[in-house]
DNA sequence: TACTTGATGATAACGATTATCGAAAGAAGG
DNA sequence: CCTTCTTTCGATAATCGTTATCATCAAGTA
């Protein structure tokens, strides 16, 4: 927890306990929430906590690069504190989104470049499927 | 048109007039339009035209696989009437979408197959940066 | 203590999409 | 051509995630 107000620090943000418990979920979460689901989250220990609080901090992190957005299947966006290089994986069975860790992609990315005029900065990369779960149940894929 | 049309047919989908303006726009576009830029493209040629056969018809055709959604930076989802094997690039300057076709992901989305315990059907990979036409003007790169 | 600035909480507003439902248009069979 | 049946369309209301607004609060500063 020290940890992550010290990372908040150094983007010369504001430490507040919202921010500080947000961040927090998210940090030590996989489930990728939304915005509805850290604000249902904190009830019981931030029941003051509002909604738009949650949508502005998000913001926050956001634009100081702590979190990445995802667009994800379902009708909210997702958030992920992990931004280390990675993928994601949507489940089309349980709908849940998980962490897909390759290195084959990196370098490849650069090779894109190549192909197209497109100047690239950076990536997003989504892979539909269905998820180890839910696989055993599931032998009819769409 | 009638191309279209038998497209349609052979999808099992009615041919109605709405539906092969709404096919026709989407087929001979590279914009990417969203539903309100075709609502408002076919003002002209079909002004009793509603937003809501809009919506519904982008539904059938996604549905039938005639067309593909992209989640991109705005507010609305774009469609796409090209569905070979391509991917795209988010211009942050102009806001644009373009087509970026390269064949050098094709095989390694297999690779990747390799790495996660996740059964991988499909793939949406979004690339964030700027295109030519703005590469001039915009030389600071955020 | 007063002042300044930014963050928070409550709620209204917004906007893209979806749902609803009566009317219109096709398809099928006489 | 006429029914009948089914699907689609158009107009509009409803939904819901997200944003904007604004008064209040908290933290830092002189």
């Amino acid at each position: 927890m020290q940890q992550l107000a010290d990372t908040l620090k150094n983007k010369q943000l504001k430490v507040t306990p919202q921010r500080l418990a947000i961040y927090n979920i998210l940090y030590n979460s996989k489930e990728h929430p939304t915005a509805e689901i850290i604000y249902q989250s904190l009830q019981d220990t931030h029941p003051t906590m509002s909604l738009a609080t949650v949508y502005k901090t998000i913001d926050t992190l956001k634009k100081s690069n702590l979190i990445v957005e995802l667009k994800t299947n379902g009708d909210s966006y997702r958030y992920d504190a992990d931004i280390s290089e990675h993928h994601h994986g949507i489940c089309g069975s349980c709908g849940e989104v998980f962490d897909i860790f390759t290195n084959r992609l990196d370098t490849l990315i650069l090779e894109v470049q190549k192909d197209t005029d497109f100047h690239i900065d950076s990536h997003h990369i989504y892979f539909k499927g269905t998820c180890p779960m839910c696989l055993p149940n599931n032998s009819i894929q769409h």
